[in-house]
RNA sequence: GGGAAGAUUGCCGAGUGGUUAAAGGCGACAGACUGUAAAUCUGUUGACAUACGUCUACGGGGGUUCAAAUCCCUCUCUUCCCA
């Protein structure tokens, strides 16, 4: 199923190919969000044009709307949305934390109201993968327990352990009621901040023997040195032969930092969510298009930008589409970002091939950190 | 010709004697965004000054008052109604 096909020299870095059941997967990665079973602006043709090769979903959104009904009468999401890849479905995990006010955690699930109607729901993790079964997931998070930075050690410890238990009630539901060469499914290591709980973590979920191994909990509001120190620790001990998926990550520093300590895949809405904000991605770091600096700029988005948007559009005329809340300023921008990130991975991953990728980092970094970022 | 209402800081628009450099909205300027409750959110927006502050401001002019965007007189303009 996962293949590693190329091994950088200086780091934990490595390239890839993750057989799934749509089509295989060049790694590293960098998924594009489309939580309500749409790239938010995209036709399926546009990322299929950028050799987009998977795509994250999201379960928790999935069923609470359209809901679980109208999705197995469709046959599952890849025809409802006429998306013929790969799609990742993210198990709700991350909705526990980023919805924590309306959510409780039991012992053998999680109660919580509907952000839509307020309507009450209880899913435990055999649900979850229940859905993701119908859903028709290439590859299935588990549902886990994501935590905030600046918990104490006791409140992470706890977080863990029903993480763990919720894994391996989705792994045994997994292997009952999961047509395995079909669908894959990933756990997902936490432990907060503290190397010990995510060593333990890791275990727990190796003695599981998933298909590949996540790392969750990251990018959630801690410092850039912390993510350093935790993303180092944690890579490596996951099984070499396995993907590796770091959740909710990230910017192409971040992932310059995390593809160098061993990890395969990504996911964001980043890209997706400033490009909707106007903010767009270059060589030369990141550029807000609204700035009044940007009136009469003929010159595109980026000189070195094969896109279409860079292709046939100026500055100046995208800052018109944003001052002017045209629709198409956000189609635009977003087309232009997941290009970037593509194109991105892809050269991440030909400097892995061809040994230099410390070179490529520092090359990159030393254009892209220009604005800051 | 007669009658009525009104003129507020880039625009719209609150405010009817003193906590008013003046609500709110829009616009403008800038910032944030990391497993998407996000085409969202935050800040600034009279001038000068890094700042303490100092000026100039509610159509023009003139009054009343310790104090006026708010009260009085007058002029100019706008809108509506009746002829």
């Amino acid at each position: 199923m996962f293949e590693i096909k190329y091994r950088d020299n200086g780091s934990n870095a490595r390239a890839g190919e993750l057989k799934l059941y749509h089509n295989s997967v060049k790694t590293p990665v960098f998924m594009p969000v489309g939580t309500n079973g749409v790239v938010k602006t995209f036709f399926p043709k546009e990322l299929y044009e950028m050799d987009i090769e998977i795509i994250l979903s999201n379960s928790y959104h999935i069923y609470l709307r359209p809901g679980m009904d109208v999705i197995k009468k469709a046959n599952g999401l890849h025809k409802f949305s006429a998306w013929n890849r790969n799609i990742l479905t993210d198990s709700g995990g991350f909705q526990v934390f980023s919805l924590s006010k309306i959510v409780k955690i039991k012992n053998d699930g999680v109660e919580f109201r509907s952000h839509i109607d307020g309507s009450k729901h209880f899913l435990t993790p055999g649900d979850v993968v229940e859905i993701q079964k119908t859903i028709g997931s290439d590859i299935m998070m588990v549902l886990d327990h994501c935590t905030p930075p600046n918990i104490s050690y006791e409140k992470a410890k706890e977080a863990l352990d029903t993480t763990t238990r919720w894994a391996s009630l989705s792994r045994d539901y997994y292997k009952n009621n999961i047509d395995t060469n079909r669908q894959r499914q990933f756990g997902i290591v936490q432990g907060n901040f503290f190397k010990d709980l995510r060593e333990r973590s890791a275990n727990e979920l190796i003695n599981l023997d998933f298909d590949g191994y996540a790392i969750g909990g990251l990018s959630v509001g801690e410092t850039k040195d912390v993510f350093n120190d935790i993303i180092s620790f944690t890579a490596p001990i996951l099984p070499v032969d396995k993907p590796r998926y770091l959740m909710g990550v990230g910017t192409p520093e971040y992932i310059l930092t995390s593809v160098e300590a061993g990890i395969d895949m990504f996911d964001c809405v980043f890209p997706t969510r400033i490009a909707r904000n106007a903010s767009v991605l270059t060589k030369y770091g990141r550029l807000n298009m609204r700035n009044e600096k940007y009136k009469f700029d003929e010159s595109p988005v980026d000189e070195s930008c094969g896109c279409y948007v860079c292709k046939n559009f100026s500055k100046s005329y995208i800052r018109h589409l944003f001052k002017a809340n045209e629709i198409s300023a956000s189609r635009l921008a977003s087309y232009h970002n997941i290009y970037f990130m593509k194109s991105f991975m892809d050269r991440v991953r030909e400097s892995i091939i061809s040994s230099n990728f410390a070179e490529f980092k520092r090359e990159f970094l030393s254009s892209y950190l220009v604005n800051g970022s």
